[in-house]
DNA sequence: TAAATATCGATATATAGTTCTCGATAGTGA
DNA sequence: TCACTATCGAGAACTATATATCGATATTTA
């Protein structure tokens, strides 16, 4: 069996695995041991042959008539994102994100385990947050030592990004989890995830913007921002 | 002068809008007056076209072997996403994340001024937040009197965030900002915008495992985890 | 037992998004 | 002044992603 890790999967399949993971998680829990496509979109409001694509691309198979296995599916996708061994990482940052994210313990269900958090902060090194040690910003150079962290979440403030994905490098690191909002510099062999608020907002603003101008929230008189013609000549 | 709102851009260019955005606003800040999409392209690591595409989804236009009028881009940017009349917006769901969430100031400089939380929990009703009110989740109903409140924004646990959206819809919300892990099921003529860590979470950790599949980290042994043939007969 | 049907799997088509090409333009420098 | 060049703008070509079609298969039911 040769696990198809190497044929590049689109962004967007990737990105709905967790979806499918879900949802037939929930159907696990309930004795449920086939399921189809169908279903599935039908329930996630996608086409049922995106699904299917989807789970080809994660090299999960089914039978015609039959559906999927639901246990096959679920083990698939976890299998195939690399969710079944925990991958370690280091938070740096440990203001309100930064603490948020401390507080996400299912990460851990999903191959991602927080094992402390740095900052700058006197007054939060040395303190727990959510159950991780806060450590000063110093020792995060030690991290070379400690070779099996291979992950980095920077939840700084976006003039200190920068540095913090440099030290994270030089510590070696392999992959970044960014939430502060600017683009990094890295080299080509380190992946780079960029959560940007402020780009995910953009997208909703100007979704809202425009169905506004199409239909105007009761309540607002549109007169009163676009003058009639007679208005303007007085 | 029409805005060209009606015609639908893509996804990947809204998102993109706002890195050209904070980009200009630095070069504003540097006295610039102009600028080419090749050098926007060189700072964000995008092709020199894309940048002239997106900049003309927005209306935004330059002059041949001048480039663009930084003031231009910036305003341009502003005016096409909504960003200059601001939409005020509630929050439910005053954990950590709701918390993050209420100090990001920079949202209002965005079209988003967050105006109250709202909670269950008893412990938080009556405090406020990075200068927010908490209020209990009994006054959202009122919601529908203020009726200039057009998003909201769910913090809730996934368990929750079907009947938080179903109560912000209610009360005539018109756009859902989701952090809950779940789709929503919403009318037609609601925007959601979900923010799903476990799904970006799954193309950070499949792209990891992927990379880590290639070129191993140091100090971990490929021969402990798939044993050689050899091994396999005693 | 045979017809009907739901489903997968593979392939084809359509749509969306990105990159390339080239002509037009407006500065720069010989 | 005139060639030279960086740039935009428009459209073509390409790539990626999503949707539709159709044959094969296995179950159900008449």
């Amino acid at each position: 069996m040769t696990l198809d890790v190497h044929r590049t999967v689109p962004e967007p399949t990737l990105k709905r695995l967790p979806l499918y993971h879900r949802f037939l998680k929930d159907l696990q829990r309930l004795g449920r041991e086939s399921v189809s496509c169908t279903e599935i979109g039908g329930d996630l409001k996608l086409d049922p042959t995106q699904v299917r694509k989807d789970l080809e691309a994660a090299s999960i198979t089914g039978r015609p008539r039959i559906g999927y296995a639901v246990v096959n599916v679920v083990d698939g996708i976890e299998e195939f994102l690399g969710w079944k061994k925990v991958n370690e990482a280091y938070l740096v940052g440990a203001g309100s994100m930064g603490s948020a994210l401390l507080g996400y313990h299912k990460f851990e269900q999903c191959g991602l385990k927080i094992v402390a958090a740095f900052d700058t902060d006197p007054a939060k090194i040395g303190r727990k947050i959510h159950d991780k040690h806060v450590l000063p910003l110093e020792k995060l150079a030690n991290l070379a030592q400690r070779m099996h962290v291979l992950i980095g979440i920077i939840t700084v403030p976006a003039t200190d990004a920068q540095m913090i994905a440099d030290l994270l490098i030089a510590g070696g690191i392999r992959a970044i989890w960014n939430f502060a909002p600017i683009r990094l510099r890295v080299p080509d062999n380190i992946i780079v995830h960029n959560e940007d608020l402020y780009c995910s907002l953009a997208s909703l603003s100007q979704k809202l913007a425009k169905e506004l101008q199409a239909n105007p929230p009761r309540g607002s008189d549109v007169s009163l921002l676009v003058p009639a013609p007679e208005d303007l000549s007085k």
